[in-house]
DNA sequence: TGAACCGGTGAGCGGGCGTTAACCGAACGA
DNA sequence: TCGTTCGGTTAACGCCCGCTCACCGGTTCA
């Protein structure tokens, strides 16, 4: 009976490294993912590790073998999510070069399409964003910063006139706009994506 | 000794009850209002009994005097305040009679003033809903079903060709927009309220 | 092949916190 | 004036839950 797994397991090593290596990973994936929805429809204080272990497919202290603690589980998905939101936001920029009507499009479209598909994670992100530890809110804190400056760069060039205030209290009111997806989220995706694009845009360009 | 006090003390009873009952209400509202402060601040969970008790003047248990429990001090705040926005919307509809446009700009101007007077239960509204017990979330979640509804008769007058679950969209992104306060009020309160008004009517009205 | 590694488990500790219990003193009502 | 009411206090209970510990069995690698 070994010749079938030995013929399975040994595989070339497609990830790069070792079985086990790749299993932890998966695992860690797993974990993040559960935690999302999890906090994401109770809220990370009301969530246990036994359940978020248990939504993975292990059960209660296992978590300790993949995070360092509750709270850096909360912090993955955050600093990723963050991380993420600014690399396309400037991505968008850049596409859009020195156009800035373009780049403001982009960056509602890049918005819209990251709520519709994290949704989880847009719940979390304003629900949650206080039960991380002083480093770590800062740390997202200063990465959401810098995409809301990304937005703010973009609508000082369409709104020379305007105080960056102003345009900041602008991009905050957009992203309440477009965010709001995960609370409801009755209509489909193509028709929600839709009218969430023209409010923003409309809302901004007034 | 007893003069003064006799002098002071029996009044023609102003608010229309003893004195003690004064008290209890003027406690049963501190309560309420640093449990929206602190709830808004930190989330629900992480704000304790004793932390509440504290910041209204008395410590610990006395909460139970005026509250059976501590999810039902959150009810009150949420459900008077469901409650004060219904109504407000629909005073102010009534007030608009036909004139479907002076409607919508009726609720778009009430409701920026309620987010912009009471940021801290707007936080606490979305954010900690589901740490409601379920019928009493169950009351909240329709007071706001027909507070929407208000919304939602109100610009089918303006768009008749549009469905309703697209007008809900609309209806709730427009106050994720307007909700959007609480966590950028850097800009002075004047300025933010013609910019939150603008964006919102612009976005609905496009 | 065998020692080291490592991710998983179950048991258990410790602290925080919602809630209850027993009691106290002032205000109230007859 | 005197029994009752009632809002307040402190002490303590009991549960939940984050986290640690001791241990186990498969994978890895020399």
């Amino acid at each position: 009976m070994t010749d079938a797994r030995a013929a399975a397991a040994p595989e070339p090593t497609p990830g790069g490294a070792t079985a086990r290596d790749r299993a932890k990973a998966e695992r860690r994936a797993a974990l993040l993912s559960a935690a999302a929805r999890l906090f994401a429809e109770r809220g990370f204080p009301r969530v246990s590790l036994d359940e978020l272990g248990a939504a993975a497919g292990v059960s209660g202290p296992a978590v300790y073998k993949h995070f360092v603690s509750k709270q850096s589980v909360l912090a993955a998905i955050l600093v990723e999510a963050s991380e993420g939101l600014l690399a396309g936001g400037r991505a968008v920029i850049g596409a859009a070069g020195a156009d800035a009507r373009a780049a403001l499009e982009g960056l509602v479209a890049f918005h819209v399409d990251f709520a519709l598909s994290n949704a989880d994670v847009i719940r979390v992100q304003d629900h949650d964003l206080d039960s991380l530890a002083d480093d770590d809110r800062h740390a997202v804190r200063a990465l959401q910063r810098q995409y809301v400056e990304l937005w703010v760069d973009v609508l000082a060039r369409l709104r020379p006139a305007e105080a960056r205030v102003a345009l900041r209290t602008r991009a905050h009111a957009c992203f309440g706009l477009i965010n709001s997806t995960p609370h409801s989220s009755r209509a489909g995706a193509r028709v929600t994506r839709s009218i969430l694009e023209a409010m923003a845009l409309a809302a901004l360009t007034a």
